[in-house]
DNA sequence: TTGTACGCGTTATCAC
DNA sequence: GTGATAACGCGTACAA
């Protein structure tokens, strides 16, 4: 079968026919002592495995794949742009869903959905073209073109981060709302009673969790809407670094100062401190400065920035249980909403409002 | 064929089969009209398009792949761990080569390797098992268990930032020694005489370069290597911030204290700059100190900081280009080295030495 | 220009 | 326990 075992150097990939007749045996039983070497005699499999090491065998995954009508692919699509915080926590996101794969037999490719057409018919293609068998979506938005979509193909959906259980997409989610709340609350404690609040994409489901989050917990400390002014929130893109520039702005403008800032992304905190500073303000003696994701660079801001962690590495383990669990049908339609906590790490950023 | 198609609703992928019985033509005659969209009529080619994009079909990828013996998956290997100062660059490089992947036609799979022989394996059987048709390597390392590497499986290799030419893979690389060198000759100017220098992993190919780039400075300058201490350089995988750390321990243990400090990535000397600051050194009163790689958070540490920015972006693009060039046979040993210098950016963290 | 027939490498179903 | 054989969905000679 292979044409080129005579050359011996540069022999092109062993098929299972090689290792078959190397060992004496038929194509299927090879194929049998690979996948089920229970229902295989002992003899007999110890010379295919043999015979295959010697070959160098390796299993041709497209060959596997179109016979059984599965791939063992799972696709994760990221946001185009660097979505306004999470640039930062990608990697480790995208190592722990990884390792996590891994160990159950699976790859992991990576797609970018941006506002262009081509890359969500580029996802799309993906999808319904067998080529992935779960998708984990680290997006605030489905691909959708032609009427076709993920779910569309029959193929099980996780999404991380952003809650899109009430479109049927089981997440796995971290307590934004909870966790600013009580972000809040301790800057309510210190004795701040005016916020400014750094938002990201206005109607992005983490921002409406987050300020909601921040209400709440003026609400329950007594203080009134009045108490919060706003800025961000556009919904174009933006890069989280120049939002934090543009508060900076919009801070100074304000007639009543607030003494305390909440920002939904340390990009915007990391940048908005750095600046204040510069204009004259301290931190935290005039301001005190909470942000959200827990990046390890807040620990060396100038001063330490208060952050609240997300723990995005039990987030990816907690996705691909989900989705292999969707896959191998072991849970239908599972528990719709995963919620792992974020902790608040309180730093120097924050102190005593101004008397 | 479709066994499903007169469910209607949730209709399992169309078939080729289905839309050549919808365009009432052959199978092979569809299989053409997709491909070679030349080589058939046009009447039947914009029937068998409308009935293609009626049962939504999309062509099987993996059957595809078996049929022609090839994969259209380019897969990046990226360190396990999070290489010293990689992983701030890691999402742009990762959209850079993806986008630029996505305009040829090609998919993206990512691979971790760490020190761990299963990853080692995964990996190979990815490159034998004709799931991917390139591989991209980002790390120090080839994969090789059994005797068996990528490069054996008959792929084509591109590395990025590490130069493995010398072992036969084309590299894109930027220039790390000259970028060192002239970063710590303008160091020499600003009258520093004595320098710390922050190194990566010891033998590391960026650490070689970079740490000959300095000596080439100080050479230049009339100066001994003496003026040069040394702290990192562990062999051990340390994340960067703490090797910053130590840093500053290294630092104020030293009898003559440098002016001046170099650091191999942004993440030491982020974690330096911000404890040595609390040491009571000022910066760059004290101490100037300048990086590595160009994140953007740099900008907005205290005092700005001074950072040699490499072109992540076009390094990506050209990876892509010199990968596909080598898959299409175009260019075959192409050059052998891809050069893409990096720009020193000079910030508040350099100043003149103290008198 | 279009249709027929075969094969890509593997797994699953059946006999033996 | 093992072997022959038929698919999986598509591309491509070749014949029509």
């Amino acid at each position: 079968m292979n044409k080129n075992k005579d050359v011996g150097e540069e022999q092109s990939a062993a098929l299972m026919a090689d290792v078959a007749r190397l060992a004496g045996v038929a194509i299927s039983t090879v194929s049998r002592a690979l996948a089920n070497p229970g229902r295989v005699n002992e003899k007999t499999r110890t010379r295919i495995n043999a015979a295959a090491k010697q070959l160098g065998y390796t299993p041709n995954a497209m060959a596997r794949g179109l016979r059984v009508g599965k791939s063992n692919t799972i696709m994760i699509i990221l946001p185009g742009s660097p979505y306004y915080g999470a640039s930062q926590i990608i990697p480790q996101v995208l190592q722990s869903i990884n390792k996590s794969l891994i160990q159950e037999g699976y790859n992991l490719m990576i797609a970018n959905l941006d506002r262009e057409e081509a890359s969500e018919r580029h996802i799309l293609n993906l999808a319904f073209g067998g080529t992935v068998r779960g998708v984990i979506i680290f997006s605030s938005k489905l691909p959708e073109v032609d009427g076709r979509s993920p779910a569309g193909a029959g193929l099980p959906i996780v999404s991380m981060l952003f809650d899109m259980s009430n479109a049927g997409v089981p997440s796995v989610v971290t307590n934004d709302r909870e966790a600013i709340r009580d972000a809040t609350t301790e800057l309510i404690r210190l004795g701040h009673r005016r916020f400014l609040y750094i938002a990201g994409p206005r109607g992005n489901y983490h921002d409406v969790e987050r300020y909601a989050g921040v209400l709440e917990a003026l609400g329950a400390g007594g203080l009134s809407e009045d108490a919060l002014s706003i800025s961000g929130g556009d919904l174009e893109y933006q890069h989280g670094f120049e939002t934090g520039i543009r508060a900076v702005d919009d801070f100074t403008k304000l007639d009543v100062r607030p003494t305390a800032v909440i920002a939904t992304s340390d990009d915007m905190a990391i940048s908005f401190m750095s600046r204040i500073q510069h204009a004259g303000f301290a931190v935290p003696g005039d301001l005190s400065i909470v942000s959200f994701d827990g990046s390890p660079v807040c620990e060396f801001c100038s001063p330490p920035l208060s952050t609240i962690k997300q723990p995005v590495e039990e987030m990816g383990r907690a996705a691909v249980d989900l989705l292999l669990g969707a896959i191998d049908q072991r849970q239908e339609a599972a528990k719709v909403r995963t919620v792992i906590p974020s902790k608040l790490i309180l730093r120097e950023s924050i102190g005593s409002a101004k008397s």
